[in-house]
Formats: structure tokens, sequence, C-alpha cells
DNA sequence: AAAGAATTTCGTACGCCGTACGGAACAAAT
DNA sequence: ATTTGTTCCGTACGGCGTACGAAATTCTTT
């Protein structure tokens, strides 16, 4: 006989399990040999992402997830293949569980819109900012993410590849804007002091270490930016000064 | 006697080992007790920097370091308090490698050199976009690297505070860049093929997976980038459009 | 010169992690 | 009734950061 040499599936194993849900209409439930599974992917998944949401990323071992369900740890791999997988998972499940609104007209605040709702999401579930190192993967919820943010910029006069750009302009601001703010509060919580206090406590050695350097500019625009940042009680906007500058730009670049 | 109540050191002991060469002119070189030290906290960062360039950060192990100076692995430990100390002294060294050029003089110039110098950094050492999670630490070199780049947008009529947020847009968006082209690096690099391999491979999958699914935009947009992206031959340019949109909406924001 | 004190070196060990492996329990197909 | 493919999961391996304490080394003090 002869024998076709094998064909290895050289598809990413990964894709089914994210699209789990919306593969094509045919579904073949195909009853399963072997003891019936005792969770459901999306539970685990679900359980992954409570925990993320509230001891951060590190704190999601397979072993504490297995716990949850009084599973052992192994028994999770039969679930998912590896630890990265879940977290890809955990990635476009909860980007699923924010919904998008509808468009508005004007131009400007569509892309408002777009920095708003990914920093919100972040500020939300801040490990996503880690999961990203992974892999922009495309899931079925990361894809309709994709797809909304290109309608908000469609229709503006930009290019197909100056969409894709802006796109990944705003969202990549949203996300910085996201990082510092995360940074910020685990500083606080790693050295128990929040920053006033941190730089209280070092202002003497700060002193003592930095005599002979100086930095006129850094020490005028650091105490303003310290204080600005401290004094202002919704931390949540400090994105507006980046932002209109972005969309300023991209406006002016189509000729509005 | 009176018995003052211990006043414990509150000043993080990270900021004396990051300042170590230049703290006030008064060295106390102060002859030390105990083996002379083998090497150097210099000769470690240095070593522990060639490893991260060479292996990424996750090969940046107190044992793999150690091995390099053929010193036990708690031997580290008696010149720096632990890895994440280790990680911002890394950080903090190899920033102080680029050489900060004279600003020009004009303003949209100084900008794209802020942003431009960042990207080149942070592609030659891309395991400083990790670290970065770990702190806004202020060694000696980031705080120059801060300082030239506040000169870099002052006298441009912005207020104080949104010089520092000038700064940080700019940089923030220096770092998306080499984070995009870091995970497409690392992604190829994992699944062994490049990226239009990858998506040869898993064009039935997908086509298969998303049936019901439909992202006109995306589809368009997506090919669009996909083509561009791959037939850029330097993508270290890649940076161009969105520094060039940003850049508008912060000159034209001081009425330029 | 001898004793004491402070430091560096580093072997061992602990508690974590992801996960490879293989056996046992189970349910469907034969 | 037997075979076959799954699920569940205990055990174990190699790797990580690092706490601890002993040994070696060097300066300081007697």
């Amino acid at each position: 006989m002869s024998h076709v040499p094998e064909q290895r599936d050289q598809s990413d194993p990964s894709l089914r399990l994210l699209w789990r849900h919306r593969t094509g209409a045919r579904e073949e439930p195909k009853a399963k040999r072997g003891p019936k599974q005792k969770v459901s992917v999306d539970e685990i998944v679900d359980a992954a992402i409570d925990l993320a949401d509230a001891e951060g990323l590190a704190a999601v071992t397979m072993r504490a997830i297995a716990q949850r369900f009084g599973l052992g740890a192994m028994t999770l791999y039969s679930y998912v293949p590896n630890r990265d997988a879940l977290l890809v998972l955990m990635a476009d499940q909860v980007t699923g569980r924010t919904e998008l609104p509808d468009l508005p007209e004007d131009p400007r605040k569509r892309l408002e819109l777009v920095a708003n709702l990914q920093h919100d999401e972040l500020r939300a579930h801040p490990w996503l900012l880690e999961v990203q190192d992974v892999r922009p993967w495309l899931g079925p919820n990361m894809s309709d993410r994709y797809e909304w943010q290109l309608r908000a910029v469609d229709g503006l006069g930009l290019t197909d590849l100056e969409m894709d750009q802006t796109v990944a302009v705003l969202v990549g601001f949203a996300g910085n804007i996201a990082r510092s703010e995360l940074m910020k509060r685990r500083a606080e919580q790693v050295t128990g002091m929040t920053e006033s206090q941190w730089w209280a406590a070092n202002y003497e050695t700060l002193n003592e270490v930095m005599e002979g350097s100086d930095y006129p500019l850094a020490a005028r625009v650091g105490t303003a930016a310290g204080e600005a940042y401290q004094a202002a009680t919704d931390p949540a906007r400090e994105l507006d000064y980046g932002l209109a500058r972005i969309i300023d730009g991209v406006l002016a670049h189509v000729g509005r």
C-alpha cells in the first residue's frame, strides 16, 4: 500500500480551543469515552480569571486552580494543553466580557472610546498586560474587538495600513497608562508606603546620594508631576492629555 | 541612659547600590574585613546584561550568573540583596551605555530623537521591557536620561506637567513598537515558522473555525498590514507613522 | 603575638513552580 | 465480554529564589 507521508497537522492546537464555542454550526457532541468531565474549560478559565483578578497573575498556578475544584493538578492538562495556553484562553475570555458599545458619530469621540474602553478593561484586569507578552493571539473575542476597533477608525480617510497603526497607537497608549498605574499600585504594595511616604522616607538618602549630580528640570517637573498625580482624585483621567494629542495628530492627518 | 527608639532606616537599600559610583565626593574605601571580594558589582551586573542580551531575561538566574565567575550561587547575595535588585541595576547600567547626543534645534527632530533613542535601545536590549514592569526606578543613568528627555521638550511652551506627560507618551510609544517587534520575533522562534508560514499552516483551520463569524475590515486591513510589515525591509521604521501623528499633535498643541 | 569581630564564600535544604510519566477507574465501541 | 480511548491523579524530576549556618579569611583590638 502506498503511504501518505503523515502530513502532520501543523495547525496550532490552541486555535480550536479558543474558538470552541462558535466553531462552525456542525458541532459534534459525539459521546466520548471515559469518565464524564467534572468541570468545563470555561469554568476553569473563569476560575483562573478570578484568581488573577484577586491575587495577580503569579497566583495563577495549575495547582491553585485545580484545588478550587478539588481536582488534582495534573487533571487540568486534560482540559488545556499547558499554562501558556490557559493564559491565552483567559485573555480571550475576559475580553469577551466587556461589551462593545455602538460607535458615536463624532470621530474624536470614536477614537476616545477605543482608548478608554481598553484602559478601563486593563484597570479591571491588570494581568492582561503581562499576558500580552505571550502572544497577540487571535481568539474570537479578540477578533471581535479588533474588528470593532477598525470600525472606529473606518471612514476617516486613512489607508488600510494606517487604520491598523492608528488602532495600535490608541490601544498601546491606553496600555501604557494602565501599566504606569499598575506599577504605582504595586510599588505601594511592595514597600508598604504611599508614594509620598516613600519620598519622605528616602529624602535624606536621595540628597546625599545625588550630591554632585543635578537635575534642574527633573526636580521642577518631577515635583510638579508628583503633586498633580497625587492631587488628581481621578487618576483614570491621566490619559486625557496624551490621548488628546494623539487624536489631534490623527485627525489633522486626515484633514479635519 | 536614655534610649533613642532605634529609628530604623526606612530608606531603600537599593538606592545606595544604584548610586554607588557617584555618591558624594567623600568616598570611604575604608578597608573592610573578611576575604577580598573576587569580583565587583559592576562585573556581575555586566555579566547579567550579557546573559539577558544573549538568552533573554529568563536565563538570568542567580546560579547561571554565579557560574560565569566560578562562584557559588549564594555568593551573589553578598553583592546584591536579591534578584529583583539585580534587574534594576542591570536596567540602570545598560541605560548608561547609550550616550545622550546633543539635541537638535528643530523641535520635531528633538522629539523624534527621544523616541528613536528609546526604540533603538529597546531593540538592542529587549529584556528592558520586562524589567520595566518591576519598578520605574531612579538610578543615576535613568535620572540622566529623564533629564535629557525633559530638555528635549523644554522651551516648547508646555507646562511642567505636560512636559512629563509628553515624554511619557513618546517613550511609551517607542516601547510599544519595540514590544510588538519582540513578540513577533518570539513567536517565530517558538513556533519555528515565520509569520507567513504560520498563516499558511493554519489557513484551513482558521477558515473552518471562523465560519459563521466574519471580519470584513479585519480581513482587509489585516492582510494589508501583514503584507506591509513583511515587505518592509526595515521594520524599525514601523514607528514612523505613529510618531509623526503624536508629534503633530504635540506641536499643534503648543501652536507651531 | 593572640584573641576577637566582622565579612565573604558557599553547601545544603526548603518550598515553590510547570509538567512528563504511568497506572487506575471509567464508559463507549466492538 | 473484551477492547479501546479518556479522564483522573499520585509521584517525581528538574529548575527557580533564597534562608540558614558553617567555614574561611581579614582587619581590629588587646
